[in-house]
DNA sequence: TCAAAAGTGTTATCCTTACACCCATGT
DNA sequence: ACATGGGTGTAAGGATAACACTTTTGA
């Protein structure tokens, strides 16, 4: 017989979206206000109606739609994170939700007509150390590293889940002391900046360390745990570019490879060779040229292309394998 | 203000775990018996109570431990499925489950002390198909592939989410007409064989093709959507292995390279060039040697060796890349 | 003619794959 | 001696990363 322990016990299920659009070479994230005194920045989100639709995603499609009439492209699922950034505890009045996280891309960048205050918002206020297109972000080193250096030498040597101390994961996720930073990252960091007290969601969890002073506010906070969904987002779509063409997801029907090249530095974060990102696209065959040109670009004219449907047949990975400094 | 679409509804949150672990040289996988008269392998599950537990992780940790008295290593969470393999509808008595599907390792293969009827299986039993250790199955091209190329060709250009046509995924996915069989692509595979109404699942949802009489069972069926988790978490594990030391956490504390092959073609399912994946292994430095040796093997006594820790602080990430062939 | 952006050519290095042979033990 | 599995060397080809210069337009 089926295995079974507990018995039935009803939950809430919230599904909240990571809706990312590019207007121009910023990558933005569909936020709302919160309701509350707070007024932070919010995902979107709504419950799941198994009556009304068959799959989560479905569900997902139909109500962003509804509330914000943005026809969603990709929509790929996250996490499922059972815990909003607070104990659960016996009593609570509020009812126990779980949030399912996830991503969801959309060409609609620009602020057009969008529900009851949303609005499209550079994602690196919320993580402004995760832009390094123009080098190393400066308060990586004089605001965070400190901190963590502090924090970790608190207890330099204790464990996390997967046998490495506090040092080591300061130097192997903010590239301090040689280590590397790497994008595809972004949650671990975040998480790692929550642990330590650093972000104010710590404080309101009651997890503030001293340090959140002196350090300053480390990016906008969000409501309950929708930084982590959205960090969650972020590295996702970071791996993800590298072998499924998710990037065209964003980009208009026609463009010029300076344009996919923005579009991926935004992306992944930080500059990229123009040259080899050139080569690695022809290399990859995920475009074609129109044949057309435009003169828009405020120099030389550029060749425009479109995305070429037929990759998704011809190879099983797809996608523009950006290197870390490519 | 936060959008919020749909008032509460609540929903049971089921946690199903895919319990990997390895028996000699064969993949096995936690399994019970259905309760009710299909007596379908089920894999084992329980609800989530947050009141009792903090995370989704936790939850699922403590209520494996009491059921079966496993230790589990190594937990990722795989995917939330909203739908259990048929739809829900007004009226429905029992109620909705959302489940969880998660994939957990342990070193514990054997059927050693395990609660009421579970058991370890080899997990090609479900999923005879997917190994190629001794080249490709047979079954593959006198039973699947003539009954997928009838289902393709009885609707040969209607193209799925992705703009693929029945004629394309199935030479993508099963390797037919010069296309790849790629082992991290297991779910797809186990979707398309669903859709095409060839597996005993599609027939209980009311889904079957008349094909399926021709095709023959393929592979065991289980309880609801079980088999479909444990193909997410058969391809999550192949993709996994790329770049994370997981398959130490099947390995014995020290074992010969050999050992570590066999595993490493189990999981991947396919077989692997011996100099190769030695060097592979010599140059990812994920192992060093005790200085022992093992005469246990029946030939030339084999050097044994361990998982080297350090890797994890060395290297963003650590794991056996192995080819498709190498 | 000059600023601005588009576009190209070449080389060194490393990684992947493929190939075939020798070595140490138990029976 | 031979069967069994352990263990190695080398070379071709392709992918990656680093380098700096030429071309075409608008102003």
């Amino acid at each position: 017989m089926t295995i079974s322990a507990h018995p039935a016990l009803p939950v809430e299920i919230g599904l909240t979206a990571a809706i990312i659009a590019v207007n121009g070479d910023e990558p933005v994230i569909l936020a709302a206000r919160a309701g509350d005194a707070s007024h932070e920045a919010a995902l979107p989100s709504g419950a799941f109606d198994p009556l009304a639709h068959r799959t989560l995603e479905i569900g997902l499609r139909a109500w962003v739609k509804e509330q914000t009439g943005l026809p969603l492209g990709y929509v790929e699922q996250l996490y499922t994170f059972g815990d909003r950034g607070r104990h659960a505890q016996a009593g609570d009045r509020e009812p126990h939700v779980v949030s399912i996280g996830s991503l969801a891309l959309t060409r609609g960048g620009g602020n057009g007509a969008l529900a009851s205050g949303a609005a499209f918002r550079p994602w690196h206020a919320f993580f402004p150390w995760e832009d390094w297109r123009a080098g190393k972000p400066a308060m990586i080193d004089e605001r965070i590293l400190p901190a963590l250096r502090v924090w970790a030498a608190r207890d330099p040597h204790r464990p996390n889940a997967y046998g490495l101390s506090r040092t080591e994961r300061t130097r192997m996720l903010f590239g301090a002391d040689g280590g590397k930073f790497d994008g595809e990252n972004a949650l671990d960091r975040y998480q790692l900046l929550y642990e330590a007290g650093l972000v104010e969601e710590a404080r309101r969890d009651g997890r503030a360390s001293p340090l959140i002073a002196q350090a300053g506010p480390l990016g906008e906070p969000m409501l309950n745990d929708h930084r982590r969904i959205l960090a969650t987002a972020i590295g996702r779509l970071r791996a993800k570019m590298k072998y499924r063409p998710v990037i065209f997801e964003l980009m208009p029907e026609v463009f010029t490879l300076t344009a996919l090249q923005r579009m991926a530095e935004a992306i992944s974060g930080h500059h990229l060779h123009k040259q080899n990102f050139r080569r690695l696209v022809e290399s990859s065959a995920v475009t074609e040229p129109t044949g057309d040109m435009s003169r828009a670009t405020g120099g030389r004219p550029a060749a425009l292309f479109r995305f070429r449907r037929e990759v998704l047949r011809e190879r099983p990975a797809p996608g523009l394998r950006v290197g870390a400094r490519s």
